[in-house]
DNA sequence: CGAATTTTGACACATTTTTGACATTGGGCC
DNA sequence: GGCCCAATGTCAAAAATGTGTCAAAATTCG
């Protein structure tokens, strides 16, 4: 992990590099605005770390020019400055924290941590909600308040690629695809009975599901309020 | 969009809500950690502010409880409690940011939006808006006031082809060649069946379509605000 | 072998699509 | 304006289609 900061001061400058050093990250250093772009283009980091007030283009312009090509990229700003419009300024230029001075090294480190968890991506097999339910596709289990729900491979297969697909329907071909063998056209009711028996299993009234709603003449989907609609 | 906040001070909690409702989003009210995890599995809001001394469950716990089945749900704390090592612990626990009091309303909504932005990297991909209505194909739904309606493919390809022509009028012919299969000429109230059955799904008032309008001879346009001078 | 899982076929049921009959609307024409 | 005609709106019912469900058979796996 490589982490980039941007500080015109020497001092301050070593003293973060020499803490973030510390937990095993590895540090590029810009002394001013332009070197920082420069290191960015050329070093690839994996988090930026941008003093405000610096020489030739100050933290905001920084941030401002690798936003327009990088949306996700993690920018955390430290300043000196403690106006919270400053604050509000860098967050809504995109950045994605801003740590005021007097700052303490735990506390930076922890905001990178905490930055740096959320960039990082999502594996597969991990767990992940459904409705009320949480799905474990290792463990080829669900739970629901502490109750667990055997599931089969072919039953977390099909939850999982429903959730891949949030906010969306998913073919029956898809599930076919997907599940089963790629080359498999039955005309017949084995997805209808899986789906059936997953409703048996997760669905609060398997009657009404919840959960697994049916989209008549495509396929299945999520049901339930989605976050991150809009 | 729907915010949780968790503050056991009713004064706090009422400031805290008016300003994060003035700002557009809806906000769930919990005044301990147990009604707050209790409204987090039946409210699904997209985010959760969290003071950490409350009653029953603290702001930690709580943490830790959502955490256990949604790694990406955004937390914030909002706490006084100001010594570093807790902004430590917070942040550890998964939460993506740790907002100390006294804290100003502006910089509190910057934090919450650029929580939520990092939270919605789910591209909105293909949906559009008709009026009041937000048309999402790949779910074949459409949504008004988070009120979901249900669509056949059929009326999502009529949608479609209306949006693709907006702002003009789409003939009849247009509508079966896209719709149906090409070489389809039936004399019937087929086309005419099925706008009156997407109106009323989709209409506020069925009677006089503001969505779609006919166009007398020709076949059907998007209503809405449409340029002048055509 | 026995248990769990998967597949199949038959049937009922629900929704969508189409059709035909009839009412209503709007525009041109006298 | 009033009349006529074609285009469209509306309804109810039939036809077509897709799913839910069950029981039983087939398969897999320890």
């Amino acid at each position: 992990m490589k982490i980039l900061i941007a500080e015109d001061d020497p001092l301050t400058l070593d003293a973060l590099a020499t803490c973030i050093e510390s937990e095993g990250f590895t540090v590029l250093r810009a002394s001013d605005g332009r070197e920082a772009v420069e290191l960015w283009r050329s070093g690839k980091p994996d988090l930026l770390c941008l003093d405000i007030m610096m020489p030739h283009v100050d933290g905001y312009e920084v941030c401002r020019r690798v936003r327009a090509s990088d949306r996700t990229l993690p920018i955390l700003f430290l300043s000196a400055k403690n106006q919270e419009i400053d604050v509000v300024v860098g967050l809504d230029l995109g950045a994605d924290d801003f740590i005021r001075k007097p700052y303490t090294r735990s506390e930076v480190m922890a905001r990178i941590r905490a930055a740096l968890r959320r960039s990082a991506p999502r594996e597969a097999g991990d767990s992940f909600l459904l409705g009320d339910l949480t799905v474990r596709p290792r463990a080829l289990l669900a739970e629901r308040e502490s109750k667990s729900i055997e599931l089969t491979p072919r039953e977390v297969s099909m939850l999982c690629l429903l959730h891949v697909h949030k906010g969306e329907a998913v073919s029956r071909d898809a599930f076919l695809d997907t599940c089963w063998g790629l080359d498999y056209f039955p005309d017949s009711r084995t997805l209808d009975q899986h789906i059936l028996l997953l409703r048996k299993k997760i669905e609060n009234d398997p009657a009404n599901p919840a959960i697994i709603q049916t989209v008549r003449a495509v396929g299945y989907r999520l049901g339930g309020p989605m976050r991150s609609g809009c």
